[in-house]
DNA sequence: GCCATGCGCAACCTCCTGGTTGCACAGTTG
DNA sequence: CAACTGTGCAACCAGGAGGTTGCGCATGGC
C-alpha cells in the first residue's frame, strides 16, 4: 500500500458508517462542531475527531475555528473525483459489455 | 463488518487501491480470473482473491466458475447507490437516499 | 476572577485488514 | 496416465484502524 490514489483515499474516508453519517449531517446542516456532532453519535468526541482528521486528510473537510469552537464543514468539490469514477466505470463496463459480439456465441466474457 | 450500511460497504470496498484497480480493470475488460488478475499486479494472487472476496461481500463483483477458471465480473448496479449517495451530498438534498439500507440492492436514481 | 465548556494531546487496548507462505485438490492438455 | 495450471483452504504475521480514558489548556459567560 504505498502510494494511495486520492479516490481510494476519498473513498476509504467514506467507507466507515460513523463517517458517513458525519459527511451526511455535515451535508445537510452545514458547519458543525466536533462535540455538536458527537451528540446523537454513539461513539465518543474522541473518535469524532479521529473521524474527522480522517476525513479532512482526505480533503473531504475543512475546520475553521470560531472562538472556542472548531466548525468542520463540507468540501463538495471534493467529492467530483469519486464522481467521474464511479461515472466512468459504468461507461467503461457500457463499452466492455459492447465489444462483446452480438451474434457470435454470447459466451460471458474474453478467455482468460 | 456485518452490519454496516450498503452504501458504507461499498465505499469501503472501493477504498484500497488495489481493489480500486481490480474494479478498474474488471470495468474495462470485462470478467477476468484471480489468476490473471494478479499478472501485473504487485501482490500474491492469494491477495487478489481476497480482495475480490470483499467486493463480492460488498456486491460489486460476481463470480461465474466456467471450468478451471472462476471469472469475477463487475455489477454496476451496485454503483448506483453510491452514485446517488455523491449526487444527494453535493447538491444538499440528502435526506432521502439512504436512512436505511434493505436487503436489495437500492437503485432508483441510477438510469440517466 | 471563577467556573463551565470545548478542544488537543497522549497512552493504551483490541481486533480486523492486508499480506504472505505452504500445500492439497480439481480440471486441462499432451 | 502424467504433467501442468488454476483454485481453495489454512496457518500465520505485522500493522494500522477504531475506540476509550485521562488530563491539561484555552475560551467565553457570569
Amino acid at each position: 500500500m504505498a502510494r494511495k490514489p486520492a479516490v481510494a483515499e476519498v473513498f476509504f474516508a467514506l467507507g466507515h458508517g460513523t463517517r458517513l453519517a458525519i459527511v451526511r449531517r455535515l451535508g445537510v446542516g452545514g458547519a458543525l462542531s466536533a462535540t455538536t456532532l458527537s451528540r446523537g453519535a454513539k461513539v465518543t468526541r474522541q473518535a469524532i475527531v479521529k473521524h474527522l482528521q480522517v476525513l479532512e486528510g482526505a480533503g473531504l473537510v475543512t475546520s475553521e475555528r470560531l472562538g472556542k469552537h472548531v466548525l468542520y464543514a463540507l468540501v463538495p468539490a471534493r467529492l467530483a473525483a469519486p464522481r467521474a469514477f464511479l461515472d466512468g466505470l459504468a461507461a467503461g463496463w457500457d463499452r466492455a459489455v459492447d465489444k462483446r459480439s452480438p451474434r457470435g456465441a454470447a459466451r460471458g466474457t474474453a478467455a482468460p
